[in-house]
DNA sequence: TACGAAGTATTCGATATCGAAATATTAGCA
DNA sequence: TGCTAATATTTCGATATCGAATACTTCGTA
């Protein structure tokens, strides 16, 4: 049994004062490691809740980004989407193809292109999911009233509207 | 040229809306996928930094949860720390140890347990890497008040507070 | 004290991921 | 039209990661 192990709160506190200690602005290292440790958290769920699904985290990442955007995407999108190499993703669809959640088709106007959509077992898989991170999600937030939720919310898409701007 | 990849703020919006279509909550999704698409901007250029580094991802989440413990941790602690599994530190950090980034000392207390911690020259490249991380950080965010930024922070650091009472 | 259960790091074989090279198609332009 | 550069996917060999098994230590308790 190790030591026990600080608080997350605990470790936000000591991760935002050492990145201040290193020469960070505190505004602006409170918001960042609150978000990334917040997805960290989200992230050892979810990995715990697919592990009843058969599905790895990877493969997860996959059908969500294909739920997400509506359309059919490519490999180098989905690879981009999910942070990993184009040709990890090859290998990665094959499995997903094999077990029928995702299906690759040519594309007509470009033919060193394909197309990668969800099969209807994948979007099944996808809905299953979903009811279930819906509720770990659902708790993390409930300490905020609506309006707190609405604030959080607004501030975050301000910040997620400028992403673009800055990597071009 | 693929079809112009959608921005992160559409990519955003359908999110939402495929989350909520799915039967989530739009005050938690709204949040949620904002918080997600933001670590994930965020780890795409730590990624590109840390190449003229020569350290990969995983390496600097070592390197980083040290520095924000302010202490040393176990080999299992820093699995758990970075999402990885404990058979995984022990490759991890025979790399970092070779490189004179860490260094493994015996528990004086229990020999089961190894500690864990940065050397001068492990402390120096997190350094480094920070200052060049900050910049971007703060892009990110200056389209936000001062106001708003503390806000912003004081909202997610209440739900840092619960995220320990939820997996218990 | 002695003994079984639990904790901790590592090893090991199977699998996933990476970066570079290969293959094929399309775009730009002289 | 040709020819070169750029795109997109896959293949391939090297490396990283995983889960299970192993070796050892410590804890709980009879």
């Amino acid at each position: 049994m190790a030591r026990r192990t600080p608080s997350a709160q605990e470790l936000h506190r000591r991760a935002v004062a050492t990145y201040v200690k290193a020469g960070g602005e505190e505004s602006v290292q409170r918001v960042i490691t609150a978000v990334q440790g917040l997805t960290k958290k989200l992230d050892q769920w979810y990995a715990h809740q697919l592990v009843d699904l058969e599905v790895t985290a990877g493969e997860w990442a996959v059908v969500t980004s294909l739920a997400k955007a509506g359309e059919a995407l490519t490999p180098s999108q989905l690879a981009e989407l999910t942070n990993v190499a184009p040709s990890s993703m090859t290998h990665r669809l094959d499995k997903l193809a094999e077990r029928g959640l995702v299906e690759r088709s040519p594309d007509a106007e470009n033919r060193t292109r394909i197309h990668v959509s969800l099969t209807d077992a994948g979007w099944q898989l996808f809905s299953v999911a979903i009811r279930g991170s819906d509720v770990v999600e659902s708790d993390v937030l409930q300490d905020l009233s609506d309006a707190e939720r609405g604030e959080l919310a607004r501030l975050l898409e301000v910040v997620i509207a400028r992403l673009d701007d800055i990597d071009a």
